[in-house]
DNA sequence: TGTACATCAGTGAACGCGCGTTCACTGATGTAC
DNA sequence: TGTACATCAGTGAACGCGCGTTCACTGATGTAC
C-alpha cells in the first residue's frame, strides 16, 4: 500500500541534480508528513467501518496509525477536521464516477446498466470511504455533515448539466431537471450504500442490483413521459373538467 | 405532553374500589417507573439532535433525564439498547403515516398531494423522532442499524401489500411491486430529512415539498408505462432487432 | 382496617480508566553563506 | 563542498476530567394475613 523504496518520478526528469523546488525526495519533510498524514486518514477510514465520527477518539486514531497522540495536531486540528478531509477525498473520487456515468451507454437501457455497473466497481474498491458517506451524511458532526451535503449538491448541479446536454431533455425547465438530477444521485447513493451491506458474488448482491436496474428504469420511463404529463395535467387545469 | 393528575380511564370503569390488576394509579411503582423511562427516552432524543448515538454518554442522558446515573440500569443494559428501544417507538408512530399513506387521495395526483402533506405533518409534529431514523439508520451502533433496517423493510412490505391492492397492480410480479414499494419508502424517508433542514414557513420548505411532490410524480408516471415498457423489451429481445 | 414484611426504583460514594490537550524536548531535514 | 543555524514533524511525560460500572443503601409502594 505504501512505497517507501521507490523514488516517484513525477514528470520528465531533466538532466544534472535534483532541483529544491521541485517534487520531493521521498525522505524529504512534505513526503514524510504527506506520509503520516495518509496513515492518519487510512487509520480513521478502517475504524469508522465499526463507528460512526462522532464516537472517534483521536488517541484511537493515532494508536492505529502507528504515531504519537501529541502528532495528530501536527495535521489536523481535531476530529471533525480530520472528517472534512475525508470528506473532500471521498467525493472527489466520486466525480470521477459522475462523470463516467454522464458519458455512458447509447440508448437508456445501455446507461442504466452502465450506471449500476460503475457504481457496483466504485463501492468494491472503496467500500470504506462509501460507508463513510453514507455514515455522515446525516450524521452527529455538524462540519462533516455540511460538507458532505455541499459535495453532494454539486454532485447534482453536475449531473443536471449532464442530463440537460441529453436530447431527452428538450423542452424541460431548469427546475425539472435539477429535480431528477437530485433524485439520480440520491437513487444512486441509496444503491451504493445497500450494496455495502451485501457480499460480492452473492445472491444478495444481484438483488440490490437488479432493484437498482429497475427503479432506474422506472424513473428512466417517468422522465420519457414526463412533458406529455404536464401537458394532461395543464389540459385537466384549464378545462375544469372531471376527465 | 404528560398528564401528571388526572387519572387514565381505561375502558368502562366498573363501580366500586379500584381494583389491583387494572390500570396503576398515577403514583403506582409501575406508572412512576414509566414516567422516568419516558424522561430518559425524551432526553436521549433531545441529545440527538446535535449529535450521533455512539457519541452518547450515559451520565450525559441521565443528568437530562435529572435522575443518578445509576438509576439508567433500571431501565436499560446500555445506550445501544436505549437506541433499539428509541427505534422501535418511532416507527411504531410511522406506522400510522403509512396505513393513512395508503387510504390516501383517488386520483394519482391526489395521492402524491396527501402523501407529501402527511410525512410534513408528522416531520413538524416529531421532528426529533424524525432525525434519529434519518441518522442511526446507517449509524455506528450496529444493534439500532439493524433495528432500522428490520423496521424499514417492515414498512416496505405494507407499502407493496397497499399498492398490490391498487388496480394499477394488475399484471405486476410480486418482486416489481416490492421494488416500487421501496422506491416509495426510501423517497419519503429522503424528504422528510430534507424538511428537517428547512424551517417551516420558509421559502426553502416549499422548494423541497413542490419537489418531493414532482420525484413522485416522476416514479407514478414510470409506473404507469412499466407493463407496456416491459412488453417492448421483451419483443425487442426476441426479435433481436435494433428498432 | 392495621400491621409486618417484601419488593425494587432511585441514590451517592467510590473505582479505575482512557480521554484531549499542554509543554518542553529531540533530531532529521532544509537553508544560508 | 563544508559549516553553522533554522525549521518543524514527531515524542513522551504530565494534567485534570468525565466516563461507565460496582456496591451497599434508602424509603416509598405493594402484598399477605
Amino acid at each position: 500500500m505504501d512505497h517507501t523504496d521507490a523514488p516517484a518520478p513525477v514528470g520528465p526528469a531533466p538532466l544534472g541534480p535534483a532541483r529544491t523546488d521541485e517534487a520531493p525526495a521521498p525522505h524529504s519533510r512534505a513526503a514524510q508528513k504527506e506520509r503520516t498524514r495518509r496513515a492518519l486518514l487510512d487509520a480513521a477510514l478502517g475504524l469508522l467501518a465499526e463507528q460512526s465520527l462522532s464516537g472517534l477518539g483521536l488517541r484511537e486514531v493515532t494508536r492505529a496509525a502507528g504515531i504519537a497522540p501529541t502528532a495528530f495536531y501536527r495535521h489536523f486540528r481535531d476530529i471533525p477536521d480530520l472528517g472534512v478531509a475525508l470528506v473532500d477525498e471521498t467525493l472527489g473520487s466520486l466525480h470521477q464516477v459522475v462523470r463516467a456515468l454522464l458519458a455512458a451507454g447509447a440508448s437508456a437501457e445501455d446507461r442504466i446498466a452502465d450506471a449500476v455497473a460503475l457504481i457496483a466497481a466504485h463501492v468494491r474498491a472503496y467500500p470504506a470511504h462509501v460507508r463513510f458517506i453514507a455514515r455522515e451524511r446525516h450524521g452527529g458532526v455538524r462540519a462533516v455533515r455540511e460538507a458532505t451535503d455541499r459535495e453532494l449538491r454539486n454532485f447534482s448541479y453536475e449531473v443536471a448539466e449532464g442530463l440537460a446536454a441529453q436530447p431527452e431533455s428538450t423542452g424541460w425547465t431548469v427546475g425539472d431537471i435539477q429535480m431528477l438530477a437530485e433524485l439520480y444521485v440520491d437513487l444512486l447513493l441509496l444503491t451504493a450504500t445497500s450494496l455495502l451491506e451485501t457480499e460480492p458474488g452473492t445472491e444478495a448482491e444481484r438483488a440490490v442490483l437488479t432493484g437498482a436496474e429497475r427503479k432506474l428504469r422506472v424513473v428512466a420511463l417517468g422522465r420519457r413521459h414526463w412533458r406529455e404529463d404536464r401537458q394532461d395535467r395543464q389540459d385537466r387545469q384549464n378545462g375544469g373538467l372531471t376527465p
